[in-house]
DNA sequence: GCCGCCCGTGACAGCGTTGTCAACAGGCGG
DNA sequence: CCGCCTGTTGACAACGCTGTCACGGGCGGC
């Protein structure tokens, strides 16, 4: 009869449904005390060899896992990494969690994700709510939900860590973690230069997001170091969405001197101006180069394949899970800044005829 | 001075970092015991209308929220759903999230996502360490995970409820949520011969789904019924990516007498069926027919758009964590058949020439 | 008018961890 | 041989909530 704490009433042992564990027992069994089994458990010095050794073979036999909830109740420390994120494509937020799994689990981390509207008006309160009462070790924010005003707030007041990836701009109280979209799009930009093309089309991204006024700019940036004067009707405006990048592109591919080149500010918009190409009968890539931004899945799906700027999201997202772990309370919260990759596929060429 | 609780060695009030308001503070603000501000939380009944006011009014003047450790080792239950996938498309894990978050807000749970990999040797242990010690109320398992032998068995021994979507067969343990393959991938097929085609391609998908082989069967019930012999040449075996597709597709399109449609196991195929045309400078639909599955999002990106079968797979999420959540803990575990719907685009059309 | 019942309420004991702190053993310099 | 310091250990009190149970008062039935 192996006789537990003592329970309030003593309940007749019935089916016993597989009671987990405890620290208790761990206890029990390696003859320690519970705080040893503790130090044991959270890699805490001051453990006798000996010890340490009874204990591990006492948890692999009971096969016992800390409670969670005790855990972060005792501990005020949660092992929860929350991520909130509102509306960017399928294929972003796919790479993003994927990268910060892999980084969470390496650290025993778990992925919350949260969809939040940036429209919402308690967007607030929302966040509160989640980032509150310690459930959260930290946040991570994917645009457009870094910029969003309500939301940094509420969690610099309720003192919640907080990682933004692609934020507008820096801020003092908490790490970011970005590419330089500016020089991405100033070597896309020489690189359709270098092929010959001269006539070259943009087409903006959501003006809500940093990234769409960093990739313009650096589109001007290479146009002027060429010398190439820039024109405003060969810009189009888009919101980083399919839809949106057809209609730019039919524009674009409307104008009586149309462009040689297009890039769009990401994948998505660009394969629409592929699409749109289709119904105007142009040839790819003879008669016109597409570039999109990116590498999502969606460049290598179309045809021709989309030569396209890769951003390293998962690797981007890892490494906002690291800044939350290892986050040591306080030195400068540091800005990381990663590598991007021209990636040249079939979908631009020198210009025909 | 507001006092709060003793505390161990009085800790001088220094800034004071935003402790976040507890029960206790409630109880205090409102005049009543802790309990009856649990009551109020809870919505147990009992409570006085007065009481209820009061505990209301400071709640929210308080900004109060239960802490969820607390919670969750008081009462041994959590309000943690887990979610695990495998390696699905992007956009069939965007949706199933999508679905299961909506519905999970409204009960005030929460998703915590995990990867798993089938291959996994130790599969079984990783999906115990996450079930293990009530960290969480229920998990949802998606394709191929739900046919996992080592995860359903472990979760049978640990207890932990469960609930697939479209998994291989129905388990007498665990309710699962799918659509009827079979009569989606017959109605497909009906409908292409329909249009007058006779010669009608297919591609599997990955022999490790279920639905593979449900949609192979109706793609072949319906050759039947309509009196088409079925012709082993015409099937090509896929795996739900992109680049399976495009393989299959150019055997297929490859034959001396060539199909005059295809019908792909899924949209990813199905786009890579249609860029293999490109390849073979097929004009689409008239010389060739193509449909996929899933509308997925994709569906709607590549030219022309695909006639597809859409899944629910959102609401299929939903009604995944409705049943982990109603969980009568008793009672037959129902499993959930969601209505599918055929959507006709533009890459069908009756066969040409 | 008395009994028993139900409703509203709160005291109190956990839940399974971690943090604090005291105790104790052993080594070492004086 | 003594005091001190270091390394190891465990007793005990939180952590913030929920479950159990007891208590008091109002009320209907006899």
């Amino acid at each position: 009869m192996t006789s537990k704490r003592p329970t309030p009433s003593s309940v007749p042992p019935r089916s016993e449904p597989r009671k987990a564990a405890s620290i208790y027992d761990v206890a029990k069994r390696a003859g320690v005390s519970i705080k040893t089994v503790s130090r044991v458990i959270n890699r805490q010095p001051n453990v006798s060899p000996a010890a340490q050794a009874r204990v591990v073979e006492a948890v692999a036999a009971l096969s016992y896992r800390p409670n969670f909830f005790a855990r972060g109740l005792a501990s005020e420390r949660s092992l929860l990494i929350g991520l909130l994120y509102d509306n960017p494509s399928e294929s972003y937020m796919a790479a993003v969690q994927l990268g910060a799994l892999r980084r969470c689990r390496e650290d025993g981390y778990h992925l919350i994700v949260e969809q939040l509207s940036a429209q919402d008006p308690n967007l607030g309160e929302a966040v509160r709510a989640l980032a509150v009462q310690s459930s959260l070790h930290g946040l991570i924010l994917t645009p457009p939900l870094c910029d969003a005003a309500a939301v940094v707030e509420v969690l610099k007041a309720e003192r919640v860590p907080f990682v933004r990836i692609a934020p507008k701009e820096a801020q003092p109280d908490s790490p970011s973690v970005s590419i330089d979209d500016h020089a991405a799009a100033r070597e896309m930009t020489a690189y359709l230069i270098g092929l010959g093309h001269r006539r070259i089309g943009f087409i903006k991204g959501h003006p809500d997001h940093s990234s769409a006024h960093a990739r313009f700019e650096g589109y001007r940036a290479a146009l002027k170091h060429a010398g190439i004067a820039f024109a405003e009707d060969l810009c189009a405006q888009g919101y980083y969405t399919y839809q949106s990048g057809m209609e730019a592109g039919q524009i674009l591919l409307s104008l009586k001197n149309r462009p040689t080149a297009i890039f769009a500010s990401n994948d998505d918009m660009a394969a629409a101006v592929l699409a749109a190409s289709q119904r105007f009968h142009i040839k790819l890539p003879t008669q016109l180069s597409v570039a999109g931004f990116d590498d999502s899945l969606v460049a290598q799906v179309v045809w021709p394949p989309l030569t396209t700027c890769r951003q390293p999201i998962k690797e981007m997202a890892a490494a906002a899970v690291s800044l939350l772990v290892q986050n040591p309370a306080d030195g400068a919260p540091r800005d990381r800044r990663l590598d991007h990759e021209l990636v040249v596929r079939q979908s631009t060429a020198p210009p025909g005829r």
